[in-house]
DNA sequence: CTGAAAGCGCTTACAG
DNA sequence: CTGAAAGCGCTTACAG
């Protein structure tokens, strides 16, 4: 009979014909084809087959189409076919025609949040024929910096920004050159660029709210250290403000990490025993962190309120389920590549100046367990900590 | 009384006036600054105020820097620097010095998996000096298909491709034309390209061992339908091999929705109670899945087991801990940045070299709770269902 | 060690 | 409606 031999972990990896393969490379076929064209078509191959100009081929391909007989663009058009031509977009953007690129910069890539806005703006990019050039910073803002450049060298015809320091100098500097630029969730010292994200403010009040509404007397307000992230600030500011208002208790951890934050929130459920007390987090990360220290400290939640801002897929998994409020991420992503080409536009008039949308969004509610609990029949008792 | 109001943050920021501003853009403060430079600075700015030529400039930014003496070397960086000189790779592209993109294609962008592995692409390719433009597919082979056409256009050095569909005419197309190409995770035709990924048949074995280690003796296999997905397939395949030389009963299930899965979930616990059975999950989605399923049916981890591939950071947060077999993503990333290159340098001859690393990378397994149970005493009795 | 010149693939006035 | 020509910012033989 076996009984729990845990974690014998039997990799016997031996020769499981995936091996470690080193050195040789198979050999591609790339020479042995030789019915396949060895570089790419040019705007001057099709002229050619076509017998015609360069000038009618590069129209045929840009906004005076029509301006070319049909007859002609029949024959561009089929002669581009038979070649596989494509636009080589860097010589466009070299001679004026733009880059039809656009630049992000965000600050950590791995965050659930970051990606949903970065699937957002680029869903809204290549609906208006852009590309994205994505860079992730890793919240490192030497890095930053030399994204920040290399995205100029491409030549970007705007620049998305997730700061993670506060590079001032280079998107100043950008701005000058005249790429509009607008910022993502944090702001960066008083540059003068949009900011678009989260209506912090209304989130705090709206997560406080539906606490009071439950019958949490006292909060703890979990978040990363909030310096040079304008959000987490916004979001610490009024939590305190209406915190103060609302004549709830308080109290506030900016530090998540289990050894300090561990003992805090113990501390915390111990002092408020004889009322019910819930936790904040300011963002998924400190929800995911906060989580993990109910766990570790067996707090049932629910007795113990647990709310946090961004929703994540396994939010509905963890028993009892916790309450999000979550960031329309599509709309911000949406609103972001709007305002960036309603700036463009300004240069290039012949786009239609779209109208932005909004820059600060509303989050949705999303209630779940840790949130909602029918209290014991006792009036002013705490929570059953079953 | 305010209950230790620590960190009390003066953002003094006062007007939080963070309503919906609609329209009214604020005019940017573009032509207000008549020291800003109008647009970025060229070679030829910089060779004048060096006092030397075009050629020695560009030099200065290539290969080639050695070859200047001290003095002009001085000089140039001098001018360059008061010019915020950046290069523009874009006419650098076009002339032949290559464009130093890569270009990555996902096929959803919005999982966890994907998103390790474009970090770890990234990481690396940053490392080599190339940027990334990377385009997600959402799993829509036509969307591939454009996006593959506009990578070509940006003259990409290389490909990484998560293919969605079989893309493999545009593929080859651009293998003949001399893209170095990688696929991740997911083949496509016989189009010859190494395919770098998970070592899925070891996958499989390390993870039916170690359900065997620990007791079950009956296993569900979850997948999402592995038509087009190679990795999908192999994995299937690897666990019909080997479930049945391991005498295991077994069982497969291709469609995760609710109602398809959670019935033949039921009926699969129901029809083994008489000896410990397992779900084994092919990937992070199907493993989110199957966790909403078992929560579904109130069905406890352990005693029934469950196993997935693919770690994600929620796994250790749903009781009592999901077992699962992590991906080494960092790796598979920089495998496929190092193979692209060493591709290239075929090409390029000046670069060195590099080694590709391993094409199938091996997972490691991270035992928790859902796999991990003390049976009955009686030998052969089911498991405790709580 | 340094530079004049040709050319990468495209766009855009300017002229028919 | 169509095309010849100049030029975008850079690199790279080729000559000194």
């Amino acid at each position: 009979m076996i009984f729990a031999a845990s974690t014998v972990l039997s990799l016997k990896r031996k020769t499981t014909t995936v091996g470690n393969i080193n050195g040789n490379v198979p050999i591609l076929p790339l020479g042995l084809l030789p019915t396949m064209p060895s570089s790419r078509a040019t705007l001057i191959e099709v002229a050619t087959l076509a017998g015609t100009s360069k000038t009618s081929v590069s129209r045929f391909f840009g906004p005076e189409r029509d301006k070319l007989s049909a007859t002609l663009q029949a024959r561009i058009g089929q002669a581009a076919h038979t070649l596989g031509y494509q636009p080589n977009l860097m010589a466009r953007g070299l001679k004026g025609g733009g880059s039809r690129l656009l630049g992000m910069l965000v600050a950590d890539i791995r965050n659930p949040f970051s990606v949903a806005i970065v699937h957002g703006v680029e869903l809204s990019a290549h609906a208006q024929g852009y590309s994205l050039i994505v860079c992730n910073t890793d919240n490192d803002p030497e890095l930053e910096q030399r994204h920040l450049a290399s995205l100029a060298s491409y030549q970007v015809e705007g620049l998305i920004v997730n700061a993670a320091g506060q590079p001032k100098q280079p998107l100043q500097a950008l701005m000058g050159s005249g790429v509009p630029l607008v910022l993502i969730d944090r702001e960066v010292g008083q540059i003068g660029a949009e900011v678009i994200g989260l209506d912090n403010a209304l989130a705090i009040e709206m997560a406080l709210d539906h606490l009071v509404q439950q019958g949490y007397r006292s909060v703890l307000y979990a978040s990363e250290p909030p310096e040079q992230a304008s959000a987490r600030q916004e979001r610490l500011l009024r939590f305190q403000q209406r915190v103060a208002s609302l004549g709830l208790q308080s109290e506030i951890l900016t530090c998540l990490d289990e050894r300090h934050a561990v003992p805090v929130l113990h501390a915390f459920t111990s002092a408020h025993r004889t009322s019910p007390c819930a936790v904040l987090c300011a963002n998924g990360n400190a929800t995911l962190a906060m989580a993990r220290h109910f766990q570790h400290l067996r707090i049932a939640m629910g007795p113990v309120g647990l709310i946090g801002i961004d929703e994540m897929d396994w939010c509905a998994l963890v028993p009892p389920g916790i309450t999000t409020l979550a960031q329309p991420t599509d709309a911000i992503g949406h609103a972001a590549v709007a305002c960036l080409l309603n700036q463009l536009s300004r240069t290039h008039p012949q786009h239609a100046p779209e109208l932005p949308g909004q820059y600060r969004h509303a989050p949705s509610l999303v209630p779940r367990g840790s949130t909602i609990v029918r209290w014991p029949q006792k009036p002013g008792a705490g929570p059953a900590l079953e």
